[in-house]
DNA sequence: TCTGGGGTCCTAGGACCC
DNA sequence: TCTGGGGTCCTAGGACCC
């Protein structure tokens, strides 16, 4: 018996979904930019030729966009989630053993596909999913997760291979760790891929056949785990149940600098409120909450952060505790005199809402917030976000991300909603 | 003028306890 | 003069991912 997987990952995908809704983008270089329209997060072939580069802050391709026609968009998380799920849906036609792994890319289990053509069955796959979503895949198949990445990439980038590459026979394995740099694994970043370098370790296949003392020694039992998958041993399973999130974090920069209390507290409600909905809506709570803030790191002139953790009494999942918890630990660390660039909570200590340590001196009525709880969020779902809020919320919204280029709801109800964060 | 956001896991070191 | 050792829990920091 000998494992099998497939990792699908959507080429180029929040550029591709603008480019479905709108044909006449089809051949020219498109990119999507961050929150706040920050830096660069997507890049269609056509601007990655011009070189644009992955994470590049937007002010400084001014230029470039100017003289290569480069069309620009503010990221749409709500379009992306939506074509994402189409997508997800679409390989789930293909086998039942499916874990979507981010929200552009899947891992199928194909442990009992041996005896099929592989590669006629994954270009059989890339075909559904773009005929039925218009968005263009690129399949890698291999023995572990990590070599299954691996033959993606080069799925991705060899002509000759076409989107599709499956890798189970050795001489091609060993090519294909010949060929690729160590730096591209899965599990390798920059900090190792430099000190390897330092060792004389620069293709995956040289990693693959460093030994298991010093790969432990420099890289952890996370980095032996990598090498064993490279060897062809499977270190990881496919995970088709969504774990419970151990730490959940909201955080916007502003669209400007905020120097009142007031209106960074207007945010920091907005986000303690985003915790606590994500909280009901994976049926936790938590038992602390950190609020932190910080000034520009970029800018010269005095720079400021700080954060502030509060034990919650009794783990909760309401917004309005949370929303005055949140406040509580803003006070003790906003100081006056310094432009602040963002601020975010964080909640921790999470754990399922029915398993939660009362407290015999408990002030609250937990059971009314529950129910209000259950109403807000039922309206809210119903009639479109935000439609009930906390007032300390603010309904000014000065602070609120820059979303200059933003692409219309295509696939979704919400082309009313002005602000939506995911 | 303008530089994203949200996660995970592992390790080392300190506090504390017996 | 001489001042244990092991276990556990917590936190901060570093590495990685998309």
């Amino acid at each position: 018996m000998t494992s099998l997987f497939a990792l699908v990952d959507c080429n180029n995908f929040y550029a591709s979904c603008e480019r479905v809704f709108d044909p006449s983008l089809n051949g020219r270089p498109i990119v999507v930019l961050s929150n706040n329209d920050g830096c660069v997060i997507a890049r269609s072939n056509e601007a990655k030729a011009l070189g644009i580069a992955m994470g590049e802050p937007a002010f400084k391709m001014r230029d470039m966009i100017e003289q290569h026609d480069v069309q620009v968009f503010s990221s749409n998380y709500t379009l992306y989630g939506d074509m994402s799920k189409r997508v997800m849906n679409a390989l789930a036609t293909f086998t039942p053993s499916i874990e979507v792994y981010s929200i552009d890319e899947a891992f199928l289990d194909l442990g009992d596909f041996y005896q099929v053509d592989l590669t006629a069955y994954c270009r059989q796959m890339r075909n559904t999913v773009w005929r039925w979503t218009g968005i263009p895949v690129s399949v890698g198949v291999a023995p572990t997760k990590t070599l299954a990445k691996l033959a993606n990439r080069l799925a991705k980038k060899s002509a000759k291979a076409n989107g599709v590459l499956v890798l189970t026979d050795s001489k091609h394995l060993e090519e294909a760790l010949k060929r690729t740099e160590v730096g591209d694994v899965w599990g390798v970043g920059r900090k190792y891929a430099k000190k390897l370098a330092y060792y004389g370790i620069h293709s995956a296949w040289d990693l693959r056949h460093a030994s298991d003392a010093f790969v432990k020694k420099h890289m952890t039992v996370v980095g032996l785990r990598v090498v064993k998958e490279l060897r062809g041993e499977p270190c990881a399973d496919l995970e088709q149940t969504i774990p419970a999130k151990q730490n959940i974090c909201t955080s916007r920069s502003f669209g400007h600098p905020v120097t009142t209390f007031s209106e960074i507290q207007e945010a920091t409600t907005l986000y303690a409120s985003r915790c606590a909905e994500k909280l009901r809506k994976q049926h936790c709570c938590a038992g602390a909450l950190t609020v932190f803030v910080m000034t520009n790191p970029f800018a010269t002139g005095e720079q400021y952060y700080n954060s502030k953790t509060i034990q919650l009494p009794v783990a909760t999942n309401s917004t309005l505790e949370m929303v005055q918890y949140a406040s509580l630990a803003l006070r003790s660390i906003y100081r006056e005199g310094y432009r602040y660039k963002k601020s975010g909570v964080i909640v921790s200590g999470i754990c399922p809402a029915n398993q939660v340590q009362g407290d015999l001196l408990d002030p609250v009525d937990r059971e009314k917030h529950q129910h209000l709880m259950q109403a807000l969020d039922k309206l809210n779902q119903k009639l479109g976000r935000d439609v009930l809020f906390c007032g300390s919320q603010g309904t000014g919204k000065e602070w609120k991300l820059k979303r200059e280029k933003l692409s219309p709801y295509y696939t979704t109800r919400l082309s009313d909603v002005v602000e939506v964060f995911v």
